[in-house]
DNA sequence: CTCTAATCGAGACGGTACGTCGCGTCTTACG
DNA sequence: CGTAAGACGCGACGTACCGTCTCGATTAGAG
């Protein structure tokens, strides 16, 4: 019996085809995205986004089993287009140019990626970007005194935060050029190492 | 019409004098220690607090407003005896020293600031450590390319969530001392300024 | 913990002395009558009942199970009255005091009744009705050739469908002498066995 | 706009003819009978019966407007098929042979009769047996006491339970003689008016 | 034997009621 | 007379069916 074959969207969301579940889901992505923009993740509820969405409440559950799993879905899909702006550009001999693309690109995406930075979701965009980082970033080397695990973990978390900072403040306060130099100096080059040479702290 | 005259803890809760409400006070803190330590912030109920700390369900609100304001007020707490601890070893000469006196605290209360890092209410705890930081140590100047508010929200940033990834790990997995320098490396010597010299990345 | 402690009312409702679980349970009775006498039992919600009975959707799961405990509760509470007039009366010598004291009693509260067996409870009046007539009229024989829990079915059922086609019509058709003679020839007799001779009935 | 023009069986179903159609709506109507079988009518869904009918979802609808009306049809169908057999022998001077007829035949479809007596659906029944009667029986006459519309219902109402308190019982407790016996002198004698004459029953 | 239209399965969809849970307020009874 | 116990109104949750509505893909039966 299929009574209940309703139930749990398909295993894997890319072979969907059926224009209504496309619109439905599009529909849904947008509605969440809009909601970030104006409040918490956690004080939005599945009533709204479907509100929003134009959508019916049982719907949402035939796509996703939770708000936090539309999220996923959402935030996937995000740092999925920032990575692949910045990623080819990321190599350990410059690696200020792949700062200033992220920067340009969330500038230009300001109120999605401030809602997704700075409303809660948060967590959940660092864990994407984790994932999605040390997938296509597998190649990265940090030097011995940092673990590799830990390395990821910073640098999200880091960049992440700083981009939340940056979001938060008026919108010309600082240029892209100056966010970007600040994530360099601050995140990027410290974890990759400075491979071989000073070490500003003092010695052991 | 005096129907909720009851209501809300004092203006000033270091006033309060009364044995009772200091016992409830102290259980309702220490219950919801105990309770992160097993799950996360927002799965918990006050119901849960309130059984777990052995008091009347209604008592809970005459102290705290809501879960979240007994959290900030758990969270000032706990920050400020880390603070207490670590702020005044905080010498831009010797950055290291400070470093260690933290993970030695923060390993000493692994329980405790586990649960506070890592079981949602990590967001809570950082504010509380913005603010209190910036009470504290408002002397600290960063060289110019970097904001002050950026500076302090980077910092408490890395720092909670290095310690978080630590605190994660087994126990002694990593030492004090290691993270201690790992702190040091990574956030506090690019964050001050690394005064006067060399700048590793490429100048513009 | 007694997180779920306001769950299921209290084993014996009986003893329940809070007036306001009080009030609520008597609230819930007299809606749950009101919507019957307009509508079929099955096509009324749980949120109707409340909404007429001024309650919140939730304190109805604090009294009653379901939608059909409450109307357990109700048919046994009006079946009881109902009993609680007739019984005393019922003696095999002359069954038709008490046709006319069940009739009588019936037309005084025809808006109940008519409620309770024309819209959809009268399954549940009925397993009522023969509950507590087997516990107060345990002492009927009936002749051998009717099972004594057939004759019960039958009496009830009988009797409430007659009732029923009473009350279904407007309302000075049939005197409640008359319906109480029918009974009285139809179920009360036949079912009693007319035990070789006399049928007390017939006389005025 | 032709949206809806598959929607609704045609106006006279018995004049269908179309092979598909024939094969979809016996293959409800078992499903149902097979499900009452089982559990309570007002308990199955829709998808359950489309399930065992091994039907699509939507064809129910192309053939009937609601559960309700796929039950009136397998009721009337079945009543059909019961008065068929029993009509023709009801005959006022002898009502026994009727009513034996009537429990011989229920007798042998006893899954099929419990189902539609005990599952539910014994109030759908009951009027389609009304229905049915008042066609076929409209030459009977009542004395002039008992209403004739009084009589119908009382008359069905009456065989029914007694036959579903029969079907409840297992199987061989009592033989389809003696539901015949108390049918005859609980029910159809006493409604027949008995009137001042022979009553053919209690010799054996 | 085609071909056109009726019929079908599959199932996404907007609804609505369900029963559960936790919140924060307010009443009651007890010590 | 103040405090615990807990009933209450509220509203979101996730589930289950409802009945409507596309979609192709069969499958009749008329030409």
């Amino acid at each position: 019996m299929n009574a209940n074959a309703h139930r749990r969207g398909p295993a894997l969301p890319s072979t969907v085809t059926d224009p209504r579940m496309l619109r439905t889901r599009e529909a849904l992505h947008n509605a969440l995205l809009e909601l970030l923009e104006r409040k918490q993740f956690d004080k939005i509820t599945i009533r709204e986004i479907v509100g929003k969405a134009q959508v019916g409440y049982a719907t949402f559950f035939r796509h996703h089993a939770s708000k936090e799993e539309l999220l996923n879905e959402v935030a996937a899909e995000q740092v999925g287009h920032l990575m692949k702006v910045t990623l080819p550009l990321l190599d350990a001999s410059n690696t200020r140019i792949a700062c200033v693309a992220l920067c340009r690109y969330v500038g230009q995406h300001r109120a999605t990626w401030r809602a997704l930075l700075t409303g809660g979701a948060s967590g959940t965009v660092r864990e994407e970007f984790i994932r999605l980082s040390s997938e296509g970033a597998s190649h990265i080397q940090t030097s011995g005194w940092l673990p590799v695990g830990l390395g990821a973990v910073y640098g999200v978390a880091a960049t992440t935060e700083i981009l939340a900072w940056w979001l938060r403040r008026p919108k010309g306060e600082s240029s892209e050029e100056q966010i970007a130099e600040i994530l360099d100096r601050l995140v990027v080059t410290p974890a990759l190492g400075v491979i071989g040479s000073k070490r500003p702290s003092r010695g052991k």
